[in-house]
DNA sequence: TTACCCTCTGTAGTTGATACAGGCTCAATA
DNA sequence: TATTGAGCCTGTATCAACTACAGAGGGTAA
């Protein structure tokens, strides 16, 4: 095994990318804003990650996934670690984003619905009148 | 009126940002990356809109909020100025963009879907335990 | 005339990454 | 043992899509 020549369950920064999905230079990255601890280092300064580092990677990229900015991942990570906040404030942060996201999906179902029904008028022959593009110009 | 002393239409820079809602430096913005056209110039090289760059502006403002990249916008209107050949090559480049729209969609409802069900557990007290940081955990 | 706001240009900063250059380190193989 | 080749380190550059700023000129009203 490719890890037997290291300390049981020390994970260096490839190993943490793999096991969370994130991009190797991400990690360093999220070092380098504080969205990630710096973690301890090897006596070749190789950076030493446990579980606890892959757990909160975790955290953050499934709260990334889910549309929050790293600002807000910050406040949520503050809660995790208890620093600040209470129940209320994720609350208000979610719903806000809940909000959002809910006015984006009518949004976006009206432009696909003018889409689709638009380009199914389309002859699609080799001519330059288009149905869709005076529907487009309508829009606008 | 503001107005009086400038030609009837004539819109300036700061008029279109009004009228359309968006901000100032990024209309030349657009402008330098060829998403707006260059405008005409009064003699005293201020730009010099009118009703065409009102509705081109909003059409890029909506698409922008609906999710749509500037290169995707690029070529929407594309579609729009009729640049874009045939009827068959609209149809191929609206079909791709109708397929983008309902991807959104989907990832839209899956974040909206997860964020009120684990909402709807949160207590909204002042405590610092909170069922939506639970959840953002164990789904880690 | 002074004050103040508007416009112009080029350029720098922002967010959230991602990529690259130029050195070390390390394990395996010729 | 020497040498590959991967993987790690750092700093810095690049990207999209803006946003802001500095410094110069223009326009109007008290």
């Amino acid at each position: 095994m490719k890890n037997n020549h290291r300390k049981v369950s020390v994970l260096r920064r490839s190993d943490l990318a793999r096991l969370t999905g994130c991009n190797l230079e991400t990690i360093r990255y999220y070092e380098n804003i504080g969205i990630m601890p710096d973690p301890p280092r090897t006596a070749k300064n190789y950076r030493a990650y446990d579980d606890t580092h892959v757990a909160r990677l975790r955290f953050v990229m499934r709260s990334r996934d889910l549309g929050f900015t790293l600002e807000e991942i910050r406040d949520l990570l503050g809660l995790v670690d208890g620093k600040a906040g209470t129940c209320a404030d994720v609350q208000v942060l979610a719903s806000r984003h809940i909000e959002s996201a809910r006015a984006k999906i009518v949004d976006l179902q009206r432009i696909e619905q003018v889409l689709t029904e638009t380009v199914s008028q389309c002859t699609g022959e080799d001519v330059p009148e288009c149905a869709m593009v005076d529907a487009l110009q309508e829009m606008a």
